[in-house]
DNA sequence: CAAGTATAATAACATGGATAAAGTTTTGGG
DNA sequence: CCCAAAACTTTATCCATGTTATTATACTTG
């Protein structure tokens, strides 16, 4: 399939919401994120890509936005040549299929935090998560943070002051400890339970 | 396809969550809700469907239950049965595709409602959509409101308390007035402003 | 029809996070 | 290497929403 490699830097928008599209993308290296924003402007976080991840096209206009949370390279093809590839090829919709399901479980999930979980549990969640995803070995070499606070306050509904509050928090409690943006899970049953994560989601 | 036709009454959970499923749905008439919990075991419905929408098969055990917001009248078929009918007729894939999808940016949209509106506005924001997904012409018949305030809290994030409190301040706004369970919107436009419901995601 | 249960409405009180503002540190582009 | 911009940190204040409780009403079901 003909696609061109694209690096992504991040701090600047790499594709607006409400702009047409018709592009597939491949994340190589590094890490998307799409976003909406409210009626006032308040910018939301409504997934993470991570290597090994797609966006798939959409018709008409893509109501999100991406941006990159680290520089990225990013496989960009055209939805015109992806689409009867995948017509064409039983095994190929299955994966994107399944992975497509991955990914709404994991938006699920990610509703279950926004809406039922304090600002603790929240960001503990998202810890966790971010450190499966990444596929590192947490606890041995904890994990590289890759979000500034002002993201992961766009990620869990929350401001970036209080995030600030809760990095602290947790931090006092002895679950993580920070060395600049590394992070050292000190007590990873523990972040666990605060921010009930239960893996099962990311299947 | 073989399928049974099966009415699913509310107020029970027709199938919880954590359990193996290999079952493909489709709601013909009614409402439906999947729904996780959060640790302590606090609900939040993660998505709605309406007649015309399915409930597609997971592999492995779905982390989401369900449960009718109003008696409803569902087809439910093995996910066997519907598999290899997907895989041989593209057009019946690209149908599901794009259902998919289009049940994806609701929930993208649904995050930004819990995620950065205010209470308000989030309720607000699920009454139109809930006008517009429903097919009736609401600005002359209004809406035969589903949820009891419960439901509409756990679909916002919020307690039924301030549900209550949200209503009756819509109310007295003149954004809507209430007969029993059906509400008549009053300002139409004002209540998509206040909701910052754009209804563009809905495709 | 009666009894039990879910829903809705309202009140009083507690509090988690938002907001605002300002200072400090880190980062990265030129 | 330097400077400007971005990111982080901290403090003070306040209000939107949670919590808990009570009562009234309307369903559901035996």
């Amino acid at each position: 399939m003909p696609h061109r490699l694209v690096t992504v830097e991040p701090r600047r928008a790499f594709r607006e919401p409400g702009v047409a599209r018709d592009e597939v993308m491949f994340v190589r290296s590094g890490l998307l994120s799409k976003f909406k924003t409210d009626g006032a402007g308040r910018r939301q976080i409504v997934a993470l890509r991570f290597p090994g991840d797609g966006i798939l096209p959409r018709e008409g206009e893509a109501d999100y936005g991406i941006q990159a949370i680290v520089r990225s390279e990013v496989l960009v093809g055209r939805a015109e040549d992806f689409d009867p590839i995948v017509e064409q090829n039983p095994e190929m919709a299955k994966f994107f299929w399944k992975l497509t399901q991955r990914h709404n479980s994991i938006g699920y999930e990610w509703l279950v935090n926004c809406g039922r979980r304090d600002s603790v549990a929240r960001v503990a969640h998202l810890l966790c998560e971010t450190a499966e995803r990444s596929g590192a070995d947490v606890l041995a070499d904890g994990l590289a943070n890759p979000f500034t606070q002002q993201q992961i306050a766009d990620i869990t509904g929350q401001t970036s002051v209080n995030v600030n509050r809760v990095f602290a928090d947790l931090e006092r409690q002895g679950l993580i400890r920070r060395e600049g943006k590394h992070i050292f899970f000190e007590d990873w049953n523990e972040l666990r339970r605060v921010g009930s994560f239960q893996p099962g989601y990311l299947q």
